[in-house]
DNA sequence: GCAATAGTGGACCATTTGGTACGTTATTTT
DNA sequence: AAAATAACGTACCAAATGGTCCACTATTGC
């Protein structure tokens, strides 16, 4: 009974996504947010207890999107997914790298639910790289050690993306390091 | 003649850094800056044009102090350097990481200033890379390849510092590069 | 059609922001 | 010592901030 809402809660966090990514939590306005969403001030606060509650919405959704497209899970699993992996830093919702790494900067002064979202995540995706590798190299502890070393690579190529080198060099960059990865 | 500064700009610089470094510049008050610094609003307007004037002279001195130790100059040349160009990352100042790479997030919201220090800096990091690489492996295209692998390793790693890893992970992670990319 | 209800837009609020102006204080030079 | 001067502390400013409130509007179920 009543109204309708004239947005949709997803829509709204696709396009605050977008512009926390590009800009971070402390330096985006709610004005920014209404311009960017399309959504009033009041439906904002309606949907979202505050501004940290929309910021931390969007992270999860991000993840879930993420996670959707099962980049590290497609069977079979092996290096074409630690490489469709790496290539997650071209980047979504219109932006470069990773929302999730693009955050990191701010770290501390992210909401707590904020963080534990961002720390389980990269948790899960070290897992899941293990697997690949497995697949690929047969257990070993070493697997553990190159995870570590694929998602260090991967939060550097992300970072790097805010210079906005063409998608070239950062392609032949990629290459580069799956050979490196592939030959031992 | 007349009254004598109680601070020196350097003085200024060195606190100011570390608070840009932890809290970048978005989210950097002018208050934070006199607690800071000890300096008041009067003085750091007195030595600074403005805010981002103050930003971009530490940004400068960053690198200043990082270039006068040396550690890509140091001779011999070779492996050892590299590796000492990764510890970087256990950060100064008192901060973790880096305070370039903390600021790469919000690249395309920093002054012009800034951003070409900051452009110009890692440019130069990669050619010195490539002289100590070329000191070990010879001359050859690839060390320009591996170069840029080592810088975007080191990028990484300076981000995963603000989650707040024990100096001994980030260590073995080092060591693991190391090995991997001697290893060629 | 009408009352109930849910959503919207905008006025409004206290606080904080970056930045300026200026009177006061300390020190140097003569 | 006194004039000159440079730095200091503070009051102040307009603008923007995150957030609340409420009159108004549109839609629902009866």
């Amino acid at each position: 009974m009543g109204r309708r809402k004239l947005f949709t809660r997803e829509d709204v966090l696709d396009k605050a996504i977008a512009v926390f990514w590009k800009h971070g939590l402390a330096e985006t306005s709610v004005q920014d947010l209404e311009r960017a969403t399309g959504v009033g001030k009041s439906g904002l606060y309606a949907e979202f207890k505050d501004k940290e509650d929309l910021f931390v919405a969007s992270m999860r959704r991000y993840f879930d999107v993420l996670v959707a497209r099962g980049t590290l899970t497609n069977q079979p699993l092996g290096w074409n997914n630690v490489e469709n992996f790496l290539k997650v830093c071209y980047g979504s919702w219109g932006q470069k790298g990773c929302f999730s790494v693009n955050s990191m900067r701010e770290f501390s002064d992210l909401p707590p639910k904020a963080r534990q979202i961002m720390v389980e995540s990269v948790t899960k995706a070290h897992r899941l790289l293990i697997g690949n590798l497995a697949a690929e190299r047969g257990d070993g502890e070493d697997n553990d050690s190159l995870a570590g070393l694929i998602i260090t690579f991967f939060s550097g190529i992300c970072l790097e993306q805010n210079l906005g080198p063409d998608r070239a060099r950062i392609t032949k960059k990629i290459e580069d390091f799956m050979q490196l990865i592939r030959g031992i």
